[in-house]
DNA sequence: CTGTTAGCGCGTTCAA
DNA sequence: TTGAACGCGCTAACAG
């Protein structure tokens, strides 16, 4: 049978409650009872038992972190970087950080909160855009207020603010303590700049999903640009963040406008299957075509031409968000901050071909 | 107040064994009691409270899954594939599976392991290489030994069987359930062989970090290769499992053999690594220098020239590990399964120079 | 500084 | 098919 406090209570010759306190280290003991607990512990190879723990307590160490792919190093440096936050709490109660894969599917990740709020999770940070669905986002927005209510500090991370529609008392920012939202809008604005003064006209876009908020900010910053200097938009066509879809499309694309000049796509990963499909063609890059991506993750510099893109700080925004639910960082004014992405030059992209 | 178990029973005019009935239904309950009591649960927007249903219980519904760099798809797809065949579970109790990230620290490998102990945890699924430290392997196998005492089904997957001193009654395969071992050994082999077949004579070796045993095995399968082929071993340079770790490494075999016409690398993104290294050195792929990886990650399709590297099914083998987990599937024969890589030949491999 | 006393919210006997 | 009673293992008052 697995020991309880009990156990080693009787074994050290003191009060369950002595055992608590110094494996808790909330209350004074002291030395000499402390190390013959410690012992006890060690003889008895004693575990606390965590649920018993977290029903008394009405509390649980357990910190989720939602991300919409976690094959998808975009998800997994953030969430890496959060749960480093997390998890090394030196001397308090020991977090467990955990990621939950909703696979950008809005019902697991409901039910993945439902789960989170049943083990009463002390906090639960949101990674990477949401879905636009009203209903979906009312239900998310209804959940995270019964989390907040609970007790469990819900943070965002690359994802725009929720709406909340205030309804109670002016208590402020809703049920979110914090929101760490990426500028994506102004980041594929500076992109599609770029492109504009090396001389393209004719731009083709691939889009991420639809009803997404990444995908419809990155796409307004890219028609924000073209609006200004008076562009006429090229083609769009929308398909999922993976390689796959940035071959596909960029074949679409190019049955729809023969004269391309540059392709613009969702993401790195997307940007990559826009090459290969380039390449399959016969079209150099950027020779024939430019191609931009967005993210800058770990091998977009090594794509031969290495890729020009937008720099997003993942790792540093992870961290962040992560410090934020453990409530060891200040929370930004207004509980929102945003995050501004880097426009990196790199052989991707040239002068548009006459 | 957070609704209880007892209010739904008031507010259904049936006793809390009832509800709880027909929450876990697992006993027989009369339509219309329930109807009143789902209705009920409803209206209270009734959650159940985890701990304490785990503390009555004495079994909780997290499954926890360990991998050594979130950041990487090798692992990330292997988590993925678990999660999904866990969190889907329909009508039975839903399972809260968990992403835990140690980094590749021992420390945090026993530590989460720990604390998914205190959790009682369903199951635990080991992923990736493990450390060939004696002490720590002992620590861990120990560890698993008390989980899986508790109840916790213990899975590995892509790591090797944990060695398991008989100290007991013949109870078996010790701790773990079942283990789905990587060939890594085989695969590299017959990488290196294809290479040899090229025409290779001088070929480095870029391994990963040391005293893991994903590294080794590639190592020794590599070796093997070469001694049944009667060549003689080229330069190795140990390194981490990351881009930069090939890019240096590779500078470092060049510096050691000026006539090295082919390198082997660890991974895929150690082997892209190598190959920007050998294009800034002014030198061919594979014209100069043929480059092979290993795990044929989703993007090694897309480097240029494509990566002949050895398939792992890490979706395939993460699925099955989760199956393995949730005891929807028949333990291997012996406990142990070995899944086999395939050689991908592509275009970063070709005869070797003169 | 330490022991005693109550529950935390739920699952599971036992009866009915 | 349902209800009553007990206890899971621990923390948090309150004494001492």
């Amino acid at each position: 049978m697995t020991a309880t406090l009990a156990d080693v209570a009787a074994r050290a010759q003191v009060s369950p409650a002595t055992v608590s306190r110094v494996l808790n280290g909330n209350y004074p003991v002291a030395a000499a009872t402390r190390e013959r607990v410690l012992r006890a512990v060690d003889e008895l190879d004693y575990v606390l038992n965590g649920p018993a723990s977290s029903l008394a307590a009405a509390t649980s160490d357990l910190v989720g972190i939602l991300v919409n792919d976690i094959a998808d190093p975009f998800f997994g440096i953030m969430a890496g970087a959060a749960q480093s936050e997390i998890g090394g709490e030196r001397g308090a109660r020991e977090k467990l950080a955990v990621v939950c894969n909703t696979g950008g599917s809005p019902e697991r990740e409901l039910t993945y909160l439902t789960l989170l709020q049943r083990q009463r999770a002390a906090a639960v940070i949101l990674t990477g855009g949401a879905l636009e669905d009203p209903e979906h986002a009312a239900a998310v927005a209804a959940k995270l207020g019964r989390l907040a209510e609970a007790g469990t500090r819900v943070v965002l991370c690359g994802r725009p603010p929720v709406s909340w529609s205030v309804e109670g008392s002016g208590s402020g920012g809703g049920p979110v303590a914090a929101t760490l939202t990426f500028d994506n809008r102004g980041g594929s604005q500076r992109l599609t700049e770029h492109l504009l003064a090396l001389g393209h006209r004719r731009i083709g876009y691939i889009a991420g999903p639809e009803e997404r908020t990444t995908t419809r900010h990155r796409l307004e910053g890219h028609r924000a640009a073209l609006a200004t200097a008076g562009v006429a938009p090229g083609p769009v066509v929308h398909g999922s963040y993976d390689r796959r879809s940035g071959y596909d499309a960029t074949l679409e694309l190019l049955r729809r406008d023969q004269e391309l000049t540059a392709v613009v796509a969702a993401n790195d990963t997307v940007a990559l299957g826009a090459c290969a499909a380039l390449r399959d063609r016969g079209l150099a890059v950027p020779g024939d075509v430019s191609v931009a991506g967005f993210d800058d993750l770990p091998f977009s510099m090594d794509a031969v031409p290495a890729l020009t893109t937008v720099r997003l700080p993942l790792y540093e925004a992870g961290a962040r968000a992560g410090r934020l639910a453990m409530g060891k960082e200040p929370v930004p004014p207004g509980g929102i901050a945003t995050v501004h992405g880097e426009l990196m030059v790199r052989g991707s992209t040239g002068r548009a071909r006459a």
